[in-house]
DNA sequence: TTAGTGTTGTGACAAAAGGCACAGGTATTT
DNA sequence: AAATACCTGTGCCTTTTGTCACAACACTAA
């Protein structure tokens, strides 16, 4: 699996290959496990190899989906953190079953400088969520929820399926489940989906 | 002014300073410029030596601030667009007369393995900008807007004095005009603020 | 001084989102 | 089968935010 990664990122250099078998450990955690949790000291950049992680940021009463980590993707605020010693400000917690890496922050800052491949791997590892978090924003800032949700539902559909309750989307949008029943009664009589139990099924997408 | 760039930044290394000095170029810019404009291909480095400088978002009614840009601050997107040929998904316009130092974007990308300096400043100015963006993003999220308001004057205050009109604030706080004048009046009814023609004076800012 | 433009205040109303309470459904475990 | 824990639907009411319309004031340029 880590030699998955290696070559996922274009890890050429032998030398990095080394010191990260050499360096790093891999943990598996079941679900429902926290991985990191609010104002917490980030030891470790921790990359998903298999599973799935949610990242989300709470408040008093509710909470808001930052990013969700699947196969093969990088926290980025694990890997911010690699940089100057600071605090998480988010909760991460295991959704699917997971393998995750580990590499204690030290090493990350050093190889940025050293590995070409590296170099490359964080930069866009930033550039991707930076703009991914652009997007989130202005969509926050002008969607009406109804619409937020309906894109993404339309997002996150297997098969044209999501398989989420409502008090689920409701974290995931910032929301309360009252809001969200009532958002997707209001697109069922819409025919833009059909609603099950525990699944929702999209019928236009456009 | 561009040698008060390098010696922030600690761009030591003598290579970078004259290689700096070759590729780039000074150019100045008057209130109401467009900087950047949204849609358009991105192909220089912009970082403002001198003045002030909005970049927001906007959609077909409303406008949302994604920064300013003050004295020696970077544009994070123009860097970002630096590793990869991209088109803005913002805009940018001057609010103080500028000086703007102007780096096309293909030598960003090399200096960003060649000299350390310069990797320390991409790394940082992603870093900060993506705490910073994630701020935004739960204070959107989870405060009511009248919070938002006075945190946000709070924050801009200078001599516990804003000097923004309500049009201003409601571009940069992605809402309208009327909303926010109804919620300064009730701000200065709890005697959190004054307001005046065009002047906003904070009174109590815990 | 006057015309024009930008700024502020506000009433009336509408739409969006949230909170509370409760009823009934489904799934799982014992 | 009974108990328990989720899950879904919905009525009712409140708060927040947005829209329209209009009036008054302030500032600036001719």
């Amino acid at each position: 699996m880590l030699s998955d990664f290696i070559s996922q990122l274009r890890i050429t250099e032998k030398e990095l290959q080394d010191e990260l078998l050499a360096s790093s450990n891999i943990t598996t955690h079941k679900k429902a496990d926290f991985i990191i949790k609010n104002n917490q000291y980030i030891k470790v950049l921790k990359i998903v190899l298999k599973g799935k992680v949610r990242v989300y940021q709470e408040n008093a009463e509710r909470e808001i989906l930052i990013y969700y980590l699947n196969d093969m993707e990088t926290c980025t605020l694990s890997l911010s953190a690699c940089f100057e010693d600071c605090k998480s400000t988010v909760n991460a917690i295991v959704e699917e079953e997971c393998t995750i890496l580990n590499i204690p922050v030290r090493f990350v800052k050093n190889w940025n400088f050293k590995y070409k491949s590296w170099n490359t791997f964080t930069t866009n590892t930033f550039r991707n969520s930076y703009n991914h978090l652009i997007n989130q924003y202005s969509n926050l800032a002008f969607q009406p929820l109804k619409d937020r949700l309906f894109d993404y539902l339309v997002s996150k559909a297997i098969d044209s399926v999501v398989k989420k309750s409502h008090q689920q989307l409701a974290r995931e949008l910032g929301t309360t489940r009252e809001v969200i029943s009532r958002l997707l009664k209001k697109l069922e009589k819409n025919d833009k989906l059909h609603l099950g139990q525990k699944e929702i099924l999209i019928l236009d997408n456009n």
